[in-house]
DNA sequence: AATATCACG
DNA sequence: ACGTACGTGATATTT
């Protein structure tokens, strides 16, 4: 017993195409869309591995200008074309289909259905064969028999699942038999398809006539008696009596054509072995790294005559591997004006001009010769660098290039930046970390033979690495030169690298006794209040699950539900607020939430993270976020809570050491203040050059009053418009946040943009150059690419012009932090000062500064805040002194 | 691994 | 006719 898959190629890549495409549609960095490739792919493979096929093809459409029907050209002529993006990418899945050793199948003049169609016919001759059509098209389910079965592909809520179609799931979900789907084209048509149909006749009409009377000649033969029949009456009879032509053109139109001349025979089909170098290097190009290690796939034993990886213009450099000895280092380091490293544990590598040296196990003394050394290092991840020699007492100088950071700066919206990610990316070369962790392992047990081996291993892996390395430094710097990024890599990237290096060694003291107080008293009240609203309830269930939570409100205690989501009930803050009067369970909900959240992220959570020296370290990322915004995790330092009194307790558990003190400054209205700037209007650079409350300005403008006439609400619906528009304003988003009709946010907008029309035209001006370029751009040159600024999908576009408007503004509020911390350590540094940066928030900074030092160093805070650039309103930074972060907020 | 929710700027 | 605010990270539940 054989099987035979058969898969509509043009069908699975349109679903794959579409499924996919999320803000982002997927690309290489070189440019070429893969998203539909990737699809297509994981569809393939999940359905070779359910069904095991020992045949397969994949067939695609291929038009003449003649088709198989007479009047096919006139109805079929004018379907949409396919777009571009996913046009592009059936060239690719064809190769990579060829390098699969698939069979494809094409022939001119018909459509992979006709195709398909005709290979199942000849699986149907065989005995024992049994055959399945992977499709994304309905129309195929007229071919289901009880040796073809076919699979559609569904997206939900972004999964991918598949329902096999056998005759009787056909029977069950249609109620009718797989041969009569052509009998319903006939009446009802096909639009996606331009396939007329009867006028007037529809999905319910065509199913329940078909169900009743089986088949187009049926009915015919009688209404044609002229008999009355039943559910055939009046308009519709007329109709049907009309269309008789169309109705038999339609069945025809609608019937798969099962007689291709293929000239093949199923053998010619037959699964057969991938072809791993081509393979490969397709992969390669698509950047699939992870469907490389899926199939199995090795490196190709010659890359000379690639043309893929000489496509990428990498050269491997050569280097002479030279013993390592101190006095040889300590000689020639000073004759080289840069040096390449690789640091791993304790093994390094690195390169001096055409020489490459490895110590397997340097000692302190050697790789403080090294890293102490004036030379300036070139390498990936300088932080994580020089927080591990900061542990060994060794103070790393001149660690001027970070791939990792030239990487970021060129496309910050990726969101890999893994060593062996770039290495692909730059190069085209793919290193497999897993194998080389794999080797450590494996010397555990080992014998003395082995261990050598790995070494040897360890040794070659480090030295490559290092070249690796510097060649993708060559490339990535000669990039930021040509995109006019060089300057931004250089003077505010890398050395705020070290910045955030030092912040991150540096922590912050946690008053642990008091956070296990909090957590305890939490846990008490999260508790009863847990039983309060089990007993409203009356049964028991999990209130940490929306879904149960849910079930419990709106079915067991019948309150409506004002929002409902795909997947069931939204209970959501904004939702329960909305049902408060309607139950006192609903109070101790929103209650319960509150505290429960406190409990388990900022007390159960924070607790492990406090360090042997009473403080968390958290990490701060400089290569995560699209704007030029640092992020922080481990744990998150940006987002203990604030709002609420309840929350900002939690702050008092940050505390400054004895002797110590917190310096706490932030930066008033930055990003109205950098809009304000950017758009140059007039009336806003006014209301900042007069030192007025924004705010209430807007409302004055907005409402049309003067301004001591601007009540409390109107200042804070005023407030919500201020922040709508840094985020690229929409009247339904400004509506629902402040709980007006779009209608009369729509008006607030326009007055808005009517008194400041500068801020008008930078909205125009900022998505329109975004479409011309295909990127956002901060004050200091940050790029953000925003490729889909021109996409059909209208709110694909409309997000992205979103984009277009707001990472103009965050972006460069992100940049003047960033220089401002620069400067600050710079100048803390030069002053001679204990002072320490501890936390940015965005807009904030903390100092731990021992007494004696705070006046000067909230000066210097204060100063440098202010100082980081002329623009064409006042930067104004506001600190604060306290014993806690709580106090000095 | 994805979803829902909620903490921050 | 559609479905929305911009940028993050952590937790618990569910698939």
């Amino acid at each position: 017993m054989s099987k035979i898959l058969g898969i509509d190629g043009n069908s699975i890549m349109n679903r794959a195409f579409y499924g996919i495409m999320g803000r982002n549609i997927m690309r290489t960095s070189t440019g070429i869309y893969t998203n539909a490739i990737y699809g297509f792919l994981s569809i393939l493979n999940k359905t070779i591995s359910d069904y095991n096929p020992d045949y397969i093809c994949v067939a695609f459409d291929l038009k003449a200008p003649t088709f198989r029907h007479k009047k096919y050209d006139e109805y079929k002529g004018t379907r949409k074309p396919m777009p571009d993006e996913l046009a592009q990418q059936m060239p690719l899945i064809k190769d990579v289909l060829s390098a699969m050793n698939i069979k494809i199948l094409e022939l001119e003049g018909y459509e992979a259905d006709d195709i398909l169609g005709t290979i199942a016919s000849m699986g149907e001759q065989r005995k024992n064969d049994t055959i399945l059509l992977l499709t994304g098209d309905r129309d195929y389910l007229q071919l289901v028999s009880d040796k073809v079965m076919v699979r559609i592909p569904t997206t939900k809520q972004g999964n991918t699942e598949y329902t096999d179609y056998t005759p009787d799931v056909v029977k069950e979900k249609f109620n009718i038999e797989p041969s009569q789907f052509i009998e319903i084209k006939g009446l009802m048509g096909d639009t996606s398809d331009n396939i007329p149909g009867v006028p007037g006749v529809g999905e319910k009409t065509a199913f329940s006539l078909i169900e009743k009377y089986h088949d187009v000649d049926n009915i015919y033969s009688l209404v044609e008696t002229g008999k009355e029949v039943d559910g055939i009456k009046g308009k519709l009879r007329e109709k049907i009596e009309a269309n008789k032509e169309l109705a038999y053109l339609s069945r025809d139109l609608g019937t798969i054509y099962r007689e291709v001349p293929l000239n093949i025979s199923i053998d010619d089909i037959k699964m057969q072995d991938v072809n791993n170098d081509e393979l490969y290097r397709l992969f390669i190009k698509l950047q699939f790294k992870n469907y490389i290690e899926k199939y199995n796939l090795k490196e190709p034993e010659s890359n000379i005559d690639d043309a893929d990886i000489v496509e990428s213009k990498y050269v491997q450099k050569e280097y002479k591997e030279e013993p390592y000895s101190k006095e040889t280092i300590a000689t020639i380091i000073g004759h080289q004006d840069y040096s390449t490293y690789y640091l791993d544990g304790n093994s390094l590598a690195f390169i001096l001009g055409d020489s490459i040296y490895y110590i397997s196990n340097a000692s302190k003394e050697d790789l403080k010769l090294y890293f102490e050394s004036n030379i300036s290092k070139i390498s990936y991840d300088v932080k994580q660098t020089y927080i591990y020699l900061n542990s060994l007492g060794i103070n790393a100088k001149n660690l001027d290039f970070d791939i990792k950071i030239a990487s970021y700066i060129l496309n910050p919206s990726k969101n890999k930046f893994g060593l062996e990610d770039i290495i692909l990316e730059e190069l085209g070369v793919l290193v497999d970390k897993s194998k080389e962790n794999k080797q450590e392992q494996i010397s555990l047990l080992g014998d003395i033979n082995e261990e050598n081996e790995d070494q040897e291993r360890e040794k070659s892996s480090c030295i490559n690495y290092a070249k690796y390395i510097d060649s993708c430094k060559a490339l990535l710097e000669e990039k930021l030169k040509k995109e006019e990024e060089y300057k931004l890599f250089k003077e505010i990237e890398m050395p705020f690298r070290i910045v955030l290096a030092k912040m991150q060694i540096a922590g912050v003291l946690v008053d642990t006794n008091t956070l296990e107080l909090y957590q305890k008293e939490l846990t008490a009240k999260v508790n009863s209040l847990n039983d309060e609203i089990i007993e409203m309830a009356g049964e028991p269930f999990n209130v940490n699950s929306p879904k149960q939570l849910g079930h419990i409100l709106f079915e067991v205690l019948h309150i409506y539900a004002p929002k409902k989501t795909k997947s069931g009930y939204s209970t959501d803050a904004d939702t329960l607020e909305k049902i408060r009067e309607d139950h006192p369970i609903v109070e101790k909900i929103l209650e319960y939430r509150t505290l429960a959240k406190l409990k388990s992220t900022y007390a159960d959570g924070l607790l492990p993270l406090v360090k042997e020296d009473g403080r968390i370290h958290a990490s701060f990322n400089q290569t995560v976020t699209a704007t030029g915004r640092i992020s922080c995790s481990d744990p998150n330092l940006q987002n203990i809570p604030v709002r609420t009194e309840i929350g900002r307790e939690f702050r008092k558990v940050f505390v400054a050491p004895k002797g110590y003190k917190f310096i706490d400054a932030d930066y008033s209205q930055i990003e109205l203040r950098v809009l304000a700037h950017i758009s140059n209007d007039k009336t806003m650079i006014k209301g900042f050059e007069e030192g007025q409350d924004v705010h209430a300005i807007t409302a004055s403008q907005v409402f049309e009053v003067p301004l001591e006439e601007v009540t409390k609400q109107m200042r804070s619906e005023a407030k919500a418009v201020n922040f709508g528009i840094v985020y690229g304003i929409s009247d339904f988003g400004l509506g629902a946040n402040i709980g007006i009709s779009r209608a009369k946010a729509k008006i607030y907008i326009e007055k808005y943009f009517q008194k400041y029309p500068g801020i008008h035209s930078f909205m125009k001006l900022a998505v329109d150059e975004c479409k011309v370029k295909g990127y956002s751009q901060t004050l200091w040159g940050r790029r953000r690419y925003v490729p889909e600024i021109n996409a059909k999908n209208f709110n694909v576009r409309q997000s992205a012009e979103r984009i277009a408007m707001n990472t103009p503004i965050q972006g460069s509020a992100a940049d003047i932090i960033k220089i401002a911390m620069v400067n600050v350590q710079k100048k803390l540094e030069e002053e001679n000062l204990k002072t320490r940066i501890i936390l940015q928030v965005h807009d904030e900074l903390v100092l731990e500064a021992p007494e004696d030092e705070v006046e000067k160093a909230k000066e210097i805070l204060v100063n440098e805040m202010q100082n980081v650039a002329k623009l064409k309103v006042p930067l104004i930074a506001e600190a604060n002194v306290g014993n806690s972060w709580y106090e000095a907020h």
